[in-house]
DNA sequence: GTTGACATGTAATACGTTACATGATTCG
DNA sequence: CGAATCATGTAACGTATTACATGTCAAC
């Protein structure tokens, strides 16, 4: 139940409407947990009607902003400090590891050629967001370059792992394919 | 919808029952897919209904093998060889990073020193199941063994960007420290 | 006046977790 | 005969995705 901490999270720095979030959700925090427009609106109410959160204006064509309580700061605080991160971890990419030799050993080496350069142009789009930012931007630029590193670490470990298990059986996929031509 | 893939993959090397599945999730796949129990048996009925797993024998205590189809392989190929898998990578302990300022500076970087210490640990559990692990034992367990190096190194690198991270805010956590011991 | 950004919501569907519910067989 | 394991299923609830549906305001 992490998307109603991550809006509280937000709403911790600055009040701001359900489509103010979700520009938010869609920039900084697309990376680590998305959120699509119905979700947000639809817990914005929920918040609201726990008190964790409370309108605190209304603007032109329906807007409303929101604003974290001390109810809500005390919720995110006890989320941060006192509780532990789950880590399920769900993972096509690697669940596919585990089948591959369901494929031949040439398509086996492609997918994970693939994978390494998927994960070298994930890596490249990190980069320029981290060229984009302004980092002298409050505490969430600062947190935001932490996170970003993480990104950086990931992706540059997975496209050295790809590369790797694709020689682990690169030697299989070459000797057969040398053997074909034989 | 991975998790029918996964399950055909599994009977795509022998035909088993829901509940061999079930253990089968339970050691292997824990790591990239877990599956419970009622999600295993749902999806069985549905497969079976769609013609891509058929019961191929009944047991004692009701028990129903099901065996992969024609069908079944098909479908499983298309998925690994024609489509991209998904990375939504939903992350709560990196959410967690963006609101690090919330916490004191010493409390954050106890949050990272923690999330580095949980990761050798997981680290530490992954070695042990490689030592368990026959990796004589057919193509799943060579799969495995791909699989397994990537999260050794998925857990080096996040040790790593912890400690680094923890070393980012020490500074200034240490700093406040000393300040208000002077 | 029309385009684009602002702004909020609901409905249908699917996926996932937990708890409930039941019963058969084997082994000691 | 009692405990552990084998074995299957349903129900309730929560979360997530997609599509639908509507309407306002500002700027050109």
């Amino acid at each position: 139940m992490s998307l109603r901490h991550a809006m509280l999270g937000l709403l911790a720095e600055r009040p701001a409407s359900g489509y103010d979030l979700m520009k938010r959700f869609e920039t900084s925090l697309t990376n680590v947990w998305p959120a699509t427009q119905s979700q947000v609106y639809g817990e914005l109410g929920k918040l609201a009607k726990t008190g964790l959160l409370e309108v605190v204006a209304e603007g032109p064509r329906g807007r409303k902003e929101y604003a974290i309580t001390a109810e809500g700061r005390a919720e995110l605080r006890h989320w941060l400090a006192e509780t532990r991160p789950e880590r399920s971890h769900r993972n096509e990419a690697l669940l596919r590891v585990f089948f591959l030799d369901l494929l031949t050993p040439l398509e086996a080496v492609a997918y994970l050629a693939t994978e390494a350069e998927r994960a070298a142009e994930l890596r490249a789009e990190l980069e320029q967001v981290g060229e984009k930012v302004d980092w002298d931007d409050g505490p969430l630029s600062v947190n935001g370059r932490l996170a970003l590193e993480y990104g950086l670490r990931l992706r540059a470990m997975q496209e050295e792992w790809a590369r790797w298990a694709a020689e682990q059986l690169g030697g299989a996929g070459a000797a057969e394919s040398e053997a074909g031509k034989s």
